[in-house]
Order: structure tokens, then C-alpha cells, then sequence
DNA sequence: TGGTAAACGAGACGGTACGTCTAGTCTTTGG
DNA sequence: CCAAAGACTAGACGTACCGTCTCGTTTACCA
């Protein structure tokens, strides 16, 4: 996780540097579990994500964290959260193509190659066994890289590279999926060919129009 | 989990009844371990699934867990497996649209609405925190469930309805692929309508032909 | 614990009833601390004196509490001390045997029966694991209750009832020692018979003399 | 606490020397703790003995402690029982003073300068604040120490020293209390002389008889 | 009369120990 | 030789208090 001043989409709340009164938390011990749970995560996996562990490297004593998160994915959320701030949009390259392949590039790279993207597996993971996790990361997590993934077709539409009819929410969804389906069931690898085909896909059904 | 006579694909040595002796394990300890194994994933989802928990409502020994089982995730692949034998394969309707219009309909309840298809889903979700739940899953369990989901498009190419130059792994998992996306992250209902559009929106890419 | 005006022997300076300022400590903080250790004590028993609790139900800062007293013993030894004011000398009946039967009487009946003496059997639990608590118990409670123990006697001997050379702090001990020792190691009762036959054997070593 | 062997008054069942199986538990977990019980109550005081504490320097997982015994003043109730059994009987000298005086001097040695004082005067404390320590000292610690109390008077009834009708657990009480008295509360020293001079007012009482 | 300083309530902080739970190992008896 | 039984070490769980530390408020005093 980044360690940024951690002013981030969680809360616009001022957070003071000193221990603990009652006009707020820590802002020291926020970021130090956040942190420390990344690190584990990243180092030895979900099941080496333990509230104790992250106590312990924090340097925190387990009744914050109990005060504050109500469980270890509670956690893992904010950590998510707090990282995805630096998670830019989708660049432009004023082409529909040239965009997708960007994007599904990035967002291969992100789920597969990048701490971020791990924490981010590592929900969706737990949300198939724990419907509160399912609910925390859909409501807090999800919207955003949904939106994300949206951009392109929406900038291609408002360039009439797209007809205006479609519904770009389930257009998105098929094209993504397979690279979900790839990483989360499968597990086979999701190189540039990969995406690029996919894209090509999604394009078939679209035949280029005279400019 | 099915009560029937649990001779099935994952050993075919003779089993005997008896509770322990110089002849081989018991195949009574082996069913009442998978029984209980999904009975607890279904009550009490995936963390209610101890080994514990399944030796004590299986009425079994520890130890005759540890033998045979190296994890918990290593029973429910094998529950999956003893339960996917009756898992039929996709109908022939003799024409591609229907084939592809049943089968993911088939494909969406299984995933959403069974006991086998919890168990897949859970084991999805381990498959993120644990490589080698992961390796197991993609070995054991995933190659049938991926010829299955190839079955409609192979019939339709020998049928002429498809080119015969496809990968029809990569359009099988493009096909499927939103559908997985829809049930394990996002959370968003699979109905017949959706899993409608899929099918819509693949056949899109490939132009009627004369019959 | 009495809830009188709390003017009593462990400090002389004045106390306001504000909630503090530069002028002193808040008498009504102090006496509500005080009524909520005896309270949880009589309630809960020792192991149900805390700190917290105190703060809480005397409706007290924690800080509060720490700024004045050193610990939960330090806190019933006052309650102790402020309650024990009401404590009345022994009677005199101008004769030992009946001044000795009243006064053994009085103090079984002190010991297992009222709240100030469920806070001195605390305290004199307490010591036997903390040396810090004895000191405090034998030197701020326990002075005041030997006075008293041996008043009878000294009676006894200006009144010539007994001889002058006896050393009468001894001879106190011996006489309630049996008491002491049946209500804090054996726990049997410590009704009339048992401490009139007390007295009996004390006086059988003084032989009545002619009046 | 004695390293012997452990085979004793607690219980007659054989145990063996392995870790843990179904014929019993494993008297050298059990000797472990007892062992640490009473090493930390020497080194750190009651404070200081914790199940944690106990656990960790014992070498055994807190859970065994938890599986057979219900709290720290159990253990510690039977350390001293362990021990206990080494405490021997008051030396019949054939005479009653020289009895009294040996015994008292023992007792008041075994209170203020033995391990096993230590614990029994702790237990004695705890009994102050908990009564199911008290009953638990009082049914399994305190008769056989009270038997040993009255063994002098009654040789020297049986003697003749005393006369047959008196109340002999009475008597000892009379005799000992003051030593509890000093010990518990007082934390007077009980020397020789303090223990001496019980010796001689309770003989007293009974004026020498022509041999 | 308004500023200053002490004690107050509130409560977050880093900790320790609690008692419970499950994991995974080990050892014996009995079929 | 396997199964049942169950004791064992190990360690995370979530809770309760510990004693310390700011905060912002209250209020008597003194300038």
C-alpha cells in the first residue's frame, strides 16, 4: 500500500497525528494497519492475514483495530481504497481501439501484477464464502473500477465510434469478463494476446464506419 | 450432497464396509466425511466447514481425516467430484441458439441455485487465497466443467453453423466468461434474460448462413 | 459505604462541589468514587472492583480516579477509613466479662456482617498477595481496630480486675486470634456460643478475685 | 514444589509418560504445571502466576490447562496438595509442652518461611475475595492441616495430661488462632517467643497434674 | 471584569491476560 | 492395518481492564 498522506475517498474528516483523544483517531495507527495488512497480504497470503499480525507489525494494540474495523476484509477494504486513489482513468487516445487495448491491458496488469490487485482478488475471494464481504466490496470497491471500465465505450459513443443505443453497462461486462473468468477461474495467463483478442472480439461486432 | 452409492470417478478400488481392518479403507468413514463435508458448506458456508466440525458430524476420527485428506478443500473437491457424476452434458438440440441459450441458462443455475454449484464457487474463492487449492481446483474439477462448456460450440462446427478455423476454448471462455463475472463479482442476477444476451451478443459475431 | 457529608479523618483541607479548578480536588468525586468501590464490592466482590467499573458507575474520569489514588486497594482502604469513623468504641459495662462477651459479639458480627467488614476481609485478602496492600491495611486500618480490641482489657485492669503487669496487646490477640482465624481460614460460624466460650477461656486464666 | 514422582494423594490412577492419548492424561504436563504454579507464585507473587504465564513456562499449551483445571487457584490447590504430602505429622516428644512448643514452632515456620506456606496463605487470600476458593481450600487444603493441629492434644489426652472431656478441635483452634491472626493480619513476626508464650497461656488452663 | 490555571468528563492509545476455538500431530486399544 | 478416541502443542480469536495520554470545558482566583 502506498504510504501517502492517506487523506483519501474513505472519509474528508481531518485526522490528527497524536495518539488518541476524543477528538478523533489516530492517523498514525489508521495507516500503520492498513499498511501492515497490505504487507502481509502480499508477503504471506489471505490466511496470513491474522488481526493479531497486523496488530503486532502495526505496532497496535488489537482493541484499535478492534474499534475501528469490524473485521480483518473490513481492512483490506479501506487498504484497497486508500491505494485505488492513485488508480488513474483510463487515458484517451481519442480512438476506441487503441483505448480498449490500454484499458484491458491495465487491467490485466492490475489484477495479476500488482499489490492493489491482489487485495482486490483476495475480496472477491471471501465475498464467494461470507455475503458481508460480498456486500462491502460491491458497495465500496466495485462501483469505481466499474466506472472505469465504462469510459472508453462512453468517450467512443460520444465520438460516434459507438451507436448511442447500448447499454454500455453490459457492453463492458462481456468484454471484461473472459479476463476475469481468465485470472479468478482459470488461472492461464492474460499476456497482451490475450486482451488484444479480446478486443478484437468486442469490435467484430461493431463493423468500423467511414469517418 | 448425493447419498447414492459413492462408486465413482476419483478411485475405483474395492471399498469395504467394515470400519477398519488389514483390507483397505473404509468406504462408510469416506462417505459420511464428503456428506458432512457439504452438509456444513451449505449450513454454515464456507468457515463452518472445520475439519472438526466434519469428523464430529460424520462421527469419524480426526486422524481418519488426516489420512486421507490433506485440507478441507481437499474433501469438497472430492464431494464436487463424487456429486458432478450426475452433472449431465448440455442437450443437443440439433441447432446452435438453443444449445447456447440452454446451456448457459443450465450453466447460471448451477453457479447460483445448487448445492455442487456452492461448493464450485467456494472452492473459487479458496482457489484465490491458496495456490494450491487453486492447483487442485484447475485440475480435478475445472477440465470437465470447461469440455462441457465447449460441447455446443464443437457440435456446431461439425454441423457447419461455425467456421471451423475457432478456438473454441477462447470463444467458450468468451462466452461464459461475463456470466462468471456477473455471479462471483459483481453479484448482479443471472436470469434468462442475461444469460440470453450472451448468447445474442456471441452469435452477433458470427453472420447467419444459409442452411 | 455511609453517604453522610464525608468531613471525616483522612484530610482536614476544604472541598468544594465543583467540578474541579485550580482551588482543590471535587469532593463530590472523591465520595462518588468511594460509594462506587463499596457498591461494586458488595455487588460483584472483589474481582468485580475495577478501575473502569469504578469510573463508570461513579460517572468519574479514569484520569480522575488516577490522579488521586494509586490503586483499587488504595481506594477501599479509604472507603474503609471513611466509613469506620461511625465505628463506635466498645461499651462500658463496668465489668470485663460482660464488656469482653459484647465486644467479641460486636466484632464477629462486624466481620461477617457489614459492608465496612466485607472491605477489611478484602483488604486483608489482598495483603496476603501484595505487600503494598499490607502496608497500607496494617498501617491506615488495622491501628484503630487493635486500639479498640484491647480498650476492654485496659478497662479491665484500672478497674483491677485484672492484674497491671499483663502485656495487654498480647493478651488481645490471644483472645480474638480464634476468631479471626475461623472467619478468614475456616469459615465456620462465629455465633454467640462460639465467641462466649471464647471469653470463657480467656477468663479461666484469670482466677476471680474477692471484690 | 517437590519434583518427586508425583504419584500421589490427588489421585491413584497410573499415568503414563506419552503426550496424550486415550488411556489418559500426561503426568508430565501435569507435573509441568504444577511445578510452574509454584515457581511463580515464589518468583512474582499471586499477581504473577497467570494460566499464560503457567502455560509458557510449563512448555504446554494453554488449552491442557484449561482441559483439567477450572482456574489458577485449582492449580495452585494442587500444587500444594502435591507437596502437602511430605509435610509430616507433628513428632510425638511424650509430652504435651514440648509437643505444643515443636508443633507451634513448625506451623509458624511452614506459614512464613516454606513454598508451601506461601501457597496456603495465598489460597487463604484468594479465599477472602472468591468463595468457590474458599470452599476448594477448606474441603481439599484445610482438614488434614487441622487434623495435624489437634494430633497433640489428643496424645495428650490419651496420656492423661488433659482431661478426656474436652473439646479438642476447640482447644487447637484456641491455641492456633493467634498465629493466624499474627500471620494474616497483624504481620507480626511469630518467633520462639511469640509462639512459646501461646503455648504457656493455653497450659494455663490447665494446671499440672501429679504424675 | 476578564485571564489564567487546575481539575474535570471523555475516550483513544499500547498493552496483557483472559477463556474459547480449531489446526494438525501423536499414541493407544480394538476389530 | 485401519478406525475411533482423545490428549497434546500451537496460535488466533474477540473481550475486558490496565495505566497513560491528550483534548476541550468548567470555574475560582487574581490582576
Amino acid at each position: 500500500m502506498t504510504r501517502g498522506n492517506g487523506e483519501n475517498g474513505t472519509g474528508t474528516e481531518p485526522r490528527q497525528q497524536h495518539h488518541g483523544n476524543r477528538h478523533g483517531r489516530s492517523e498514525r495507527a489508521r495507516l500503520a494497519v492498513l499498511w501492515a495488512a497490505d504487507d502481509l497480504l502480499a508477503e504471506k497470503g489471505f490466511a496470513g492475514v491474522t488481526i493479531e499480525g497486523i496488530a503486532k507489525s502495526a505496532g497496535v494494540a488489537k482493541q484499535t483495530i478492534y474499534r475501528w474495523w469490524s473485521s480483518k476484509t473490513d481492512i483490506l477494504v479501506e487498504a484497497y481504497l486508500t491505494d485505488a486513489a492513485e488508480a488513474l482513468a483510463p487515458v484517451d487516445h481519442g480512438d476506441l481501439e487503441r483505448d480498449l487495448r490500454a484499458h484491458l491491458r491495465r487491467l490485466a496488469e492490475f489484477l495479476t501484477g500488482t499489490d492493489p490487485g491482489a487485495v482486490f482478488r483476495a475480496l472477491i475471494g471471501q465475498a464467494q464464502h461470507d455475503p458481508a464481504v460480498a456486500g462491502q466490496f460491491r458497495e465500496r470497491c466495485l462501483p469505481e473500477q466499474r466506472r472505469r471500465d465504462r469510459l472508453p465505450l462512453e468517450r467512443a459513443v460520444r465520438r460516434g465510434e459507438l451507436p448511442s443505443g447500448l447499454d454500455l453497462a453490459a457492453e463492458a461486462d462481456r468484454l471484461i469478463g473472459p479476463l476475469y473468468y481468465r485470472v479468478l477461474v482459470t488461472g492461464e495467463s492474460v499476456g497482451p494476446a490475450f486482451t488484444d483478442a479480446l478486443v478484437d472480439a468486442f469490435l467484430a461486432r461493431f463493423p468500423a464506419r467511414p469517418r
